[in-house]
DNA sequence: GACGGCGTTCGGCATCGTCGAACGCCCCGC
DNA sequence: GCGGGGCGTTCGACGATGCCGAACGCCGTC
């Protein structure tokens, strides 16, 4: 649907995940002419989403984008109402914190508070990891329709480390259990050495819009069992910004 | 040029610059028939570039924004470089450092280092400042051609603050001092109390390609005259990440 | 000095996006 | 409860618009 605002899509997509491209290899990549990936290149330039390499004349993002994300991140409103329990609940437990949603198969992390111990942390926000490999995304499929979750569970499901949960049968329960509890555990499935606690946040409508969570050293996090002092901090976060989700919407329907 | 990109990319920036807005309102502000607006939301929506607020029929940026924002900083050059720099600079002073490069007649931030101590410090990547408001956009204007930099003279020059300096005459004769001295200063030009010490990075044809600059308390920056530790220290880390720049560029070029 | 590969320009054809009008929905006020 | 107005959405026909293949000019290489 509208064409050349798909294929310019894609071009963006190809360049992000490449440091820079040049006209033919995009055409080749995309199965386009090179006429025609000039001229979205040429739209999209103008347009300062992208930006041409100086000399060579190879294409990368342009500073637009980096705008347009901030201005995802300023407007969304699970982002802005977590900023503060985010915030309290890092220095409480003394571990980095995390806010994610669901996008597509991945987790989008939105707001990640470093652990308060001067230690150098590289930001996470932006982000996606696999939704089975966090403890975020496991927090949010719990609560999903059945047939979204089985969407989920169905695809192939990436292996990142030895610890990572690929079966689908395996994670379905998980699931179950992640609901009955009411938090989400993740054990070195992502980055060895790394866990993660998460719990769900819902929106009035008690739909699931995203999760909180903390991440850091499998020993301190699940050292014998998951530290029950975190479960309940992270619970009780969740709960607060769930309440706080649907407090804007409520008192917006009331208008 | 390719009018559905180019309308497309203006939806984005209006969506950027406000919460959510529906079809009708997008359609009014752009001039533009409903329908085609829809078809253009419709398609941004495919691509996750665009998301529609749940019950409402508003629209908002999408999650893939954030994550293409985020592939413009993994692939760009100055940051990638100056991410070291940038931290021994701040350990090395005691203040925040920021990295920008000029975009249009704003610098925008594509680095940040907070002060490394302990306060809480809201994370400046993505934001764009005027920059004539700024010493980054100073440091760099004072290298540009005389045509370009007559450009971002001459244009309306907003005020941020009562000491900003929005005489064009002005500020000619500031960046003229800039390049004699080889740094550029602000003093609360953008926000009240806040002060700046920042020097240009060049590649390496000698052309400006971005700023590097600590920020912090005007006492503490400027107490006073500006601080001769913190001057040396900015202009050594600037000519050090000039040379790295010089380097890819050249050892690219030897192959 | 010729070749190959690149980014870029050109122009004709038909596709594809555009628009106005009409639909259905929800909310609000009468 | 019923009508109106506003919204997002669908439809279909017109023609402007973006698509493509081919050709150009530039650079680096062999």
């Amino acid at each position: 649907m509208i064409q050349s605002v798909h294929r310019a899509a894609l071009i963006l997509k190809e360049l992000g995940s490449s440091r820079r491209l040049g006209v033919t290899e995009l055409g080749e990549r995309l199965g386009l002419a090179k006429a025609t990936v000039f001229g979205l290149l040429r739209a999209l330039e103008a347009e300062q989403l992208v930006e041409r390499d100086d000399e060579a004349g190879k294409y990368r993002l342009g500073p637009a984008m980096l705008q347009l994300g901030n201005a995802f991140l300023d407007n969304h409103e699970l982002r802005a109402r977590s900023l503060l329990w985010a915030e309290s609940l890092a220095s409480r437990v003394e571990e980095a914190v995390r806010v994610g949603v669901l996008n597509g198969r991945r987790v989008l992390i939105v707001h990640h508070v470093f652990r308060p111990d001067n230690s150098l942390q590289i930001l996470e926000v932006g982000a996606s990891i696999p939704w089975h490999a966090c403890a975020l995304g496991k927090a949010m499929a719990a609560y999903l329709e059945a047939e979204r979750r089985s969407e989920l569970l169905d695809e192939d499901l990436a292996r990142l480390t030895g610890k990572t949960v690929c079966d689908p049968a395996v994670l379905d329960r998980e699931l179950d259990q992640v609901a009955r509890r009411g938090v989400a555990l993740e054990d070195q499935e992502a980055i060895v050495g790394e866990a993660e606690i998460a719990a769900t946040v819902f929106n009035y409508a008690g739909v699931p819009v995203g999760a909180i969570g903390v991440a850091g050293p499998v020993e301190r996090l699940l050292g014998d069992g998951p530290s029950p002092h975190l479960v309940a901090a992270v619970r009780e976060t969740a709960r607060s910004l769930s309440r706080e989700m649907g407090a804007g919407r409520l008192s917006a329907r009331a208008r």
